[in-house]
DNA sequence: CTTTCTTGATTGATTGGTCAATCAAAATAT
DNA sequence: ATATTTTGATTGACCAATCAATCAAGAAAG
């Protein structure tokens, strides 16, 4: 008979990827050693993690799978598909500011994007959990508004990429880069003006300007 | 006396830095060991390079600084500043065509990024170097053509990141998620509809653009 | 209730291997 | 001969992974 509550055992071992999260993502896969993350975790032995985990590799597959969750949001898209085009726009901006006030997922991110570069399994991986449903719902989403004549026409791909790496540029900027002056253009002002550049570049039948 | 020409010991330099770009490239700073190096550089000890550079965080660097160069294609903006907004955004889209279509550059865009998101000091430079003078030169360039009237008013620090940002999102898109289906849409059609929205979006009177 | 048995959790030490950096000696040029 | 370049061996540190030993706590037996 199992000795120990099976909870107990995922307790402990939720315990180890939370820790494994924080060491990986401020110090990257490579050089977080397995020392660093029993620390962390609280444990006093490097030895442990062969207990809940197959490897060091196997603990990382960990952390992404039990964090992939954050990068699906945007799992709610069915429902958008009818909205307008400024209040989904919108709304995934506002998705990323929220993100970008979030404590965990920015390291997350650096994280995931950094062992991308380096692994092509962890692309993959990420990919398809994050970033490609991200296109594709907006890829799909801006057909259907140019099929109803509510957009122009032209090559959804692209203009969903020009969105989303619009945004994505920005938190590089900010929180790789650091550059000077994305600390002084807020989030909200670059979704606002992302949202606007786009809605007035795709929408049928444009504004009148101020001449 | 110097027994060996400085040339010599330059060309030998050099030689040993381009082959490191090679090995850091497809290998990451810490994966690259000095034994690969010196194997590509075509000499026979790892121990050679501490007599041409100070340790392997010197050598890295000199990889960097000598391909940084790539990056200040940027450096022509002067004159651009009086040209018309499809035609620096054209450019600047073309700039980055030609990137990818080039062997090398695109691994050391990936080498800069990926080494970047672990070392500040690395972001720090790679910025100073590549993309602030980018953003610093497109931000100015939209201000004066607001000033102008030719560009609707609006954050131009924020519509800059937007334009670069699009180009970014597709480089990742396509050089590290490996997305099918940017395989199948190409750079000319990404730039070709970037610029178009972006125009289409920030141009003073709409209609007016080329047909 | 207390003792013994059993099991899984945890530890610390060890192993096997890698690698950056150093160094002395050899090779090469002047 | 002298100075410089190149080499291969070595050093010392670090680390992933293994493993035998210890520990704690529950179950079973008395």
């Amino acid at each position: 008979m199992p000795s120990r509550d099976e909870q107990d055992w995922e307790r402990k071992r939720q315990q180890i990827i939370d820790s494994a999260l924080e060491v990986f993502s401020s110090k990257g896969f490579e050089k977080a050693t397995n020392k660093d993350i029993a620390d962390a975790a609280g444990v006093k032995s490097p030895g442990l993690i062969y207990h809940y985990f197959k490897d060091k590799g196997d603990l990382f597959r960990q952390v992404l799978e039990r964090h992939t969750a954050t990068l699906q949001l945007l799992s709610h898209t069915d429902e958008l598909m009818e909205r307008p085009p400024r209040d989904v726009l919108m709304l995934m901006g506002n998705a990323f500011i929220t993100t970008l006030g979030n404590g965990t997922t920015v390291p997350l991110f650096k994280l995931m994007l950094g062992e991308s570069l380096r692994r092509p399994a962890v692309a993959q991986m990420v990919n398809t959990v994050g970033p490609m449903r991200g296109f594709q719902f907006l890829t799909r989403y801006l057909e259907l508004q140019m099929d109803k004549g509510v957009l122009r026409r032209m090559d959804a791909r692209a203009a969903a990429r020009c969105f989303i790496g619009s945004l994505i540029g920005y938190v590089l900027a900010r929180e790789v880069f650091r550059q000077p002056d994305s600390a002084t253009l807020s989030p909200e002002t670059m979704v606002v003006t992302a949202v606007d550049i786009f809605l007035e570049g795709m929408l049928v039948g444009s504004r009148e300007h101020a001449e």
